[in-house]
DNA sequence: CGCAATTTAATTGCGCGCAACCAAATGGCT
DNA sequence: AGCCATTTGGTTGCGCGCAATTAAATTGCG
């Protein structure tokens, strides 16, 4: 009982204690952390046959999906900005997947346009989803709802993220 | 009309089709990675008093628990390794919050502990938690369940990562 | 004891994520 | 026209997250 400086003590703490809510707080962002990093690990695995990244991944589908784009317009989709899209999509260019280009009409913008390759490469993405969605071990139905939890979640913190900016600043 | 090079349909495509996963796809490591940067944001606002980033605060969390421990086991504990760990806890022990010593019995050991102002630095640490609770707008029981199904993602995710890592080295 | 395999951290390199700051272009206003 | 706020990307700096390499200490074994 001498030599030990601050141990706290390893019994569970009593439910609603504060001691509690720091042990369930840690277990929602924490569990969240590393499921996310848990799927950026399948990924790495998975995607390094086509030589993308995670998120050099994501900007593909879309991509894939909405064709030329803007970065402002990938970013909205990607929740992403030009810190972080700009040195990606050097690289995917570097890498022949897109190409670049200032817009004619209004010369601040940048289009981002897959090219040949790039869009020739969707067709090995194809099989991706499937090889995740088997990983997971997860039924379909299960994803669905758990997706559609995080969205909710994902919503609810944005906004009180930018309700305490807002209260913080003078707004 | 007729300068459209190569815009998919944005129509949505038929349930069960390979597009199809792939959008479902999208949504499930999207929104899993989405809202753990959301969490991430919370995080930096509220941790900003303490001087603390969110990987800092977790590194704190467990020491608060557990006390002084080797780096090994704090890896363990939030499965991160050394590359990560080490300068985060330079910086830590630079912000006068831990020290690292080297164990006497086993000097390949670092012994990280918690100095007398990181351990004052818990009772600040207590509200936090309420506060990013509040910022999720979930009732305790719905986190509690999200926190499981998030457990056996990660497990099942990691289960088929190293799956896939014996099989493409010679284990 | 001497030597090889293992364990444990540290270091390096690269890519993301984000805040802060900067530059160019645009549009509205007088 | 001239001026100013806004929009849009780019750049820089810093902190993870992870793979790969290196170094030192320990353990096990003959």
């Amino acid at each position: 009982m001498t030599a030990t400086p601050s141990p706290p003590p390893a019994t569970v703490p009593a439910p609603g204690s504060a001691d509690d809510w720091l042990r369930l707080d840690q277990q929602v962002c924490f569990t969240l952390n590393a499921a996310s990093r848990a799927f950026n690990g399948v990924y790495r695995v998975i995607l390094k046959d086509l030589g993308l990244t995670y998120p050099q991944y994501l900007v593909m589908l879309v991509l894939w999906e909405h064709g030329t784009l803007p970065v402002k317009k990938l970013g909205e989709h990607l929740r992403l900005d030009s810190g972080t899209l700009s040195p990606l999509l050097k690289r995917l260019e570097t890498a022949g997947l897109v190409r670049r280009e200032r817009s004619a009409r209004d010369e601040r913008s940048v289009e981002v346009r897959p090219t040949e390759e790039g869009t020739a490469l969707r067709r090995q993405a194809l099989e991706v989803p499937l090889r995740i969605a088997a990983a997971t071990g997860f039924e379909v139905e299960e994803i669905r709802e758990l997706s559609a939890v995080l969205q909710r979640l994902t919503t609810a913190l944005d906004a009180a993220a930018a309700a305490a900016e807002g209260t913080a600043e003078g707004a």
